[in-house]
DNA sequence: GATTTATGAATGAATG
DNA sequence: CATTCATTCATAAATC
C-alpha cells in the first residue's frame, strides 16, 4: 500500500504525463476550496465525515481521495504551528518589549511528560500495563517466540530453552512462520 | 502500511545516537517480526507482558523499548481500523455551513456547525488504497457546499486544459473569497 | 541540471 | 481506542 494510484491529477494546464506522477496535487479549484475552508472558515479540524464530504465535493475538480484531504489539513496545521514555533524567539537584537497588555498566554499546554523511560502506563482501559515496582522478569523462552531452532528471522536462538513462564500471562504460542512481508532494506 | 520507498533505516543495532535521533525507527528485522506477529498471527492485542517479551526479543535487532512496541501495535490497529471505516458511506445529513463571505454568519470565529457529528470520528487518512479503479460519484448538492446558483469558482476547466478534464461538472457554487490568499495555483 | 523549496505522505508519539 | 501532534521521508516544482 504504497502511494497507490493517485495519478492523473491535472492542474490548471500543467499536468504531467500519465504514469509519471504518483502524488496527488490539488487542482486550483480544490486548493481554493480547501484554503477557503481553512482560512476563511477557520475550519481546521474536520471530522472524518466532513473529510469525506469535502473529498466527495472536490472530486469534481479532479482525482482526490479522503486521505489527501486529511493530509492536507494535517500538514497545514502542522506547518503553521511549526512556523509559529520558529518565531518564538525574536531574532532582532533590539530591546523590544512589547507589552501591550494583552496577556497573550498561549495556553498551549501540552504537558509533555516524557517519563516513558521504563514502564509506561499505556493501559488506557485499565486492563493492561500495571505499574510493577520491579522490572523483574524472567522471560527467557518466550511463548511468543517459540524456539523451534530459529526465530522469526531465522536466527538461531542461542539462549537457553527451558521456559520459565510466568503465571497469568497469556501463553500464546505464536509461531511466526517467517513470511516476508516485502520488508527489506532497499537502500 | 507497507510503503517501502521511504525510510532508510540503516543499521540493525546501532540506531538512535545520543541527541541526534530521539525517535525510534524499527530496523528491518524488527519490522519483519512485528508485522509477522500482527498480520501473520493476527496478534494484535499484546498484553503488557507480551509487549515486554516482544521488546526483549527485538532488542537484539536494535535499540527498542516497550513503549515502542506498544505504540507500534496501537498505531497499526488504529490505522487499519481507519481504513476500513472510511469505506463506509457518509451518513451525514448535517449541514456544514460553508459560506465564505456570503450569508453573513460570521458571528463566531469558528462558525462551522460541527455539532452534528456526534463523535463518530474515524480515521480520514488512508482512505481507500485498494483497487478502486473507476468509481466516481455523482455528487449533487452537498450540505457542505451549498450552492447559491453562482459559480464563483469559475474553474476554467473547459478552457485550455488539454488533458483529461476533471470529469465532474461544476455545479456546486462555493463562494470563496478568491482574493484572500492570492495563490490558488502556485503551479 | 543540480540545488533548493514546497508540500504530499508516512508514522512514531502522545493525549483524553 | 479515537484523535491529534511532531517529525521525517519523498518528490514535484521552482530556482539558480
Amino acid at each position: 500500500m504504497e502511494q497507490q494510484t493517485q495519478q492523473q491529477i491535472e492542474d490548471g494546464g500543467n499536468n504531467q504525463a500519465a504514469g509519471t506522477n504518483n502524488r496527488w496535487a490539488p487542482t486550483p479549484p480544490q486548493l481554493r476550496i480547501l484554503k477557503g475552508l481553512y482560512y476563511d472558515k477557520g475550519f481546521k479540524y474536520p471530522t472524518p465525515e466532513q473529510i469525506q464530504e469535502i473529498c466527495l465535493h472536490l472530486k469534481q475538480y479532479g482525482q482526490i481521495e479522503d486521505k489527501n484531504v486529511f493530509f492536507w489539513f494535517q500538514n497545514l496545521k502542522a506547518r503553521e504551528r511549526q512556523k509559529l514555533k520558529e518565531f518564538r524567539n525574536v531574532p532582532v537584537g533590539g530591546s523590544l518589549d512589547l507589552n501591550f497588555g494583552s496577556t497573550s498566554s498561549t495556553s498551549t499546554d501540552r504537558s509533555i511528560d516524557l517519563n516513558f523511560g521504563s514502564r509506561v502506563g499505556y493501559g488506557a482501559d485499565g486492563s493492561i500495563m500495571e505499574q510493577r515496582g520491579e522490572y523483574h522478569q524472567e522471560i527467557e523462552t518466550l511463548p511468543l517466540f517459540p524456539m523451534h531452532g530459529e526465530d522469526i528471522l531465522g536466527n538461531m536462538k542461542t539462549t537457553s530453552e527451558g521456559g520459565s513462564g510466568y503465571g497469568g500471562g497469556s501463553r500464546i504460542s505464536l509461531e511466526l512462520s517467517l513470511n516476508s512481508y516485502g520488508d527489506a532494506d532497499m537502500a
